[in-house]
DNA sequence: ATAACACGGATTGTTAACAATCCAAAAATA
DNA sequence: TATTTTTGGATTGTTAACAATCCGTGTTAT
């Protein structure tokens, strides 16, 4: 049991944002962090700098951190990405895939399942993106599950900012249609349904209208 | 005119080990670092820290920081996300390089034809990885490009890891066929020349030796 | 002679105090 | 009243001292 106390910070502020429940554009305040996890300054600072790297934390010099916030640019370079990684880690998931693997994911698609039913909105969003971090991990590729992790959480953040009311999130059915190609070992189908998938959650995005950026860490933030 | 301090030593090291002057398994210590750059610990501390995000250097608690050192399985997925970034970052450049982007690829293999004349290694190494790069800032996704960077670092600590004496390092004509191809905007052309490139890159190493780490951080970061 | 142990220097990790900067609200001026 | 200036509090940035850990060396005991 280690907790190295910089990756709870990281980690906790992950999560919310993946959660939707840091929005972008919030101040992340030094003080603020260090009261919320009863720790040293110097260990928030850290952390933010890691948040940095990982682009999903804007520093600003002598101003502080803020949670990134994309722009629509920004957004079409990220799924392009994306969909330059995932096309590989699918392609390797698809022949790499053990009967675990492919258990893990129905698994977690139940989960996903589970979460639209209730309309639980957050849920979805965080368990949806899961499904591509699963799938991750099982393409066994670290170097671009790192990178996938870095992008599906701006993904998380864009779709937070930008993503039209009219819920048209993630049609879990693809995922599920992803699965069974990968377990019927179809490669074509399986990049070719990742691709259609990836573009359609991109064209559910509605860029023009900027959301405002919201405040209260402290009742965000809280959990352990 | 700024000098973030911090910035200055992470690319002082960067440039080092893209130099192959810093060779993996090499420690930076943080007395010593502090030294040489006249500043503070807390400075170097967070330089250790980013290049730490960047996986380019190891931390290990209580020990300090090591220059990062690839295994071989770390060096295939490296090259395969390579090939997967570089094919769309390629499929850009095919499709928005400008004349002066053509040219200053061509100025760039000038400079490659220099350095390989001249049997300088360091410098041929440096300038090759120079080329992705540039060809990363020409495809105009700059989260891509900031990848390939990354990537394009690990790979030169790789080939100063493992590659094999009799230096077949990146035939510098696969850089110029490439540019032709882009500059005849013939896609299909240009990927599989790239694709190919980089697939000799990775068949030119070789992989069972182990390198020792090396020391002298002074004699070798020293240049401002 | 070898192995376990203990000591001391060196290195990393932590903390708190201090300095610099920013921001918003109050005060002064036109 | 509108605009500029000032001022005080709050926040970030920097530094140095202190604590904990590690590692090589030298000692001791079997």
């Amino acid at each position: 049991m280690d907790k190295p106390l910089e990756t709870i910070i990281v980690d906790s502020i992950l999560d919310a944002i993946a959660d939707q429940r840091l929005r972008a554009g919030t101040k992340l305040g030094e003080q603020a962090l260090s009261d919320l996890f009863r720790c040293n300054r110097a260990h928030v600072r850290r952390a933010l700098a890691t948040l940095t790297a990982y682009r999903v934390v804007d520093h600003l010099p002598n101003r502080g951190a803020f949670v990134a916030t994309p722009t629509p640019q920004d957004a079409r370079d990220i799924f392009q990405a994306r969909r330059a990684i995932e096309r590989v880690i699918c392609r390797n998931a698809v022949n790499q895939a053990t009967e675990q693997d492919i258990a893990d994911l129905r698994s977690h698609l139940a989960q996903e399942a589970v979460a639209k039913g209730q309309g639980n909105r957050p849920a979805a969003v965080r368990l949806s993106r899961g499904f591509h971090v699963l799938l991750g991990r099982v393409g066994r590729n670290p170097v671009l599950s790192r990178y996938l992790e870095e992008l599906t959480m701006q993904s998380s953040l864009i779709i937070g900012l930008y993503a039209s009311a009219h819920g048209t999130l993630c049609a879990e059915d693809e995922h599920a249609r992803l699965v069974d190609a990968i377990e019927a070992r179809d490669e074509d189908a399986a990049q070719r349904l990742l691709d259609e998938h990836l573009r359609h959650i991109e064209a559910g995005i509605e860029f023009g209208d900027e959301a405002p950026p919201t405040d209260m860490l402290s009742a965000v933030l809280k959990r352990s």
